[in-house]
DNA sequence: ATGGTCGGCACCCGA
């Protein structure tokens, strides 16, 4: 069972790497983040063709999240209980035995911006609701663009992605600290220890090239899920393909 | 630290 996580940065313009990709890794369970396509606009028939149902929930321009499975979903659930905004963040649905949560975390543009305080707002909305969700799904699997680097292996220079800066600011990790203290762990840190695998490299500077990235793209699973992973990874192909998204695949898979 | 590159959409904003 291969469980991913990619932020497609406008599934409009992605949707033949994405199909390629599906063709290629075939996952069984995908979240996407940054869809930027009102829900009537979503390729849910070019999905299917592939073998894939589609849950979706965008808006025009901006964010915008998606479940893509193999099986059917179940019990679709759209934001986050408890805290309702305009921005579509989050999507969650029961596949088989899984609950699966899909989240595109706020980036937060600076700290000290009001950007930056939505940003820790919605995350501590996520893990109110995250702390009842887990006692309802002893099997959940969170997974997303958290746009947060969880510690120094996931930069490429500690020197400038440091505790003042965004995506790795001490505030952020503290947050996301404390959603992995619900009983969630990092499932490519299960596996793997060193550091210099990234998911995300900027647009500019060549910074792919020079493998200038943040691990920002994350799996987490609960504690029921944790001798169930077997495999996990990033799969930096698509990011070598003309025109990519900013953001690779990230991945597990659960025995 | 700055400036650089994308996507969307409208000549600038968000990432």
């Amino acid at each position: 069972m291969k469980i991913a996580s990619w932020n497609v940065n406008s599934l409009n313009v992605r949707l033949p790497h994405l199909e390629q990709w599906l063709r290629a890794f075939a996952p069984d369970i995908v979240g996407l983040q940054e869809t930027k396509l009102e829900d009537h606009k979503f390729p849910d028939t070019a999905l299917a063709a592939l073998g894939y149902r589609s849950v979706f929930s965008g808006q025009k321009t901006y964010n915008g999240v998606a479940i893509l499975s193999r099986e059917a979903p179940r019990d679709v659930l759209v934001g986050v209980p408890g805290f309702e905004h305009e921005q579509r963040r989050a999507i969650s649905a029961t596949i088989g035995d899984l609950r699966i949560v899909n989240l595109y975390v706020v980036n937060g543009q600076d700290v000290g911006t009001g950007k930056y305080a939505f940003k820790l707002e919605w995350l501590a909305a996520v893990r109110r609701w995250l702390a009842e969700e887990l006692r309802a799904h002893p099997n959940l699997v969170v997974l997303g663009d958290f746009n947060i680097a969880p510690d120094e292996r996931d930069v490429h220079d500690p020197a400038v992605w440091h505790e003042d800066h965004i995506l790795s600011s001490a505030a952020e990790r503290a947050a996301l600290r404390e959603l992995l203290a619900l009983g969630l762990h990092d499932g490519y840190r299960l596996l793997h220890q060193e550091g210099g695998v990234f998911s995300w490299w900027d647009y500019r500077q060549a910074a792919f090239r020079r493998n200038l990235g943040l691990r920002i793209d994350l799996t987490l699973v609960s504690e029921a899920l944790r001798c169930r992973v077997v495999a996990a990874g990033i799969d930096r192909e698509p990011r070598t393909w003309e025109r990519p998204s900013d953001h690779a695949p990230a991945w597990i898979e659960l025995s």
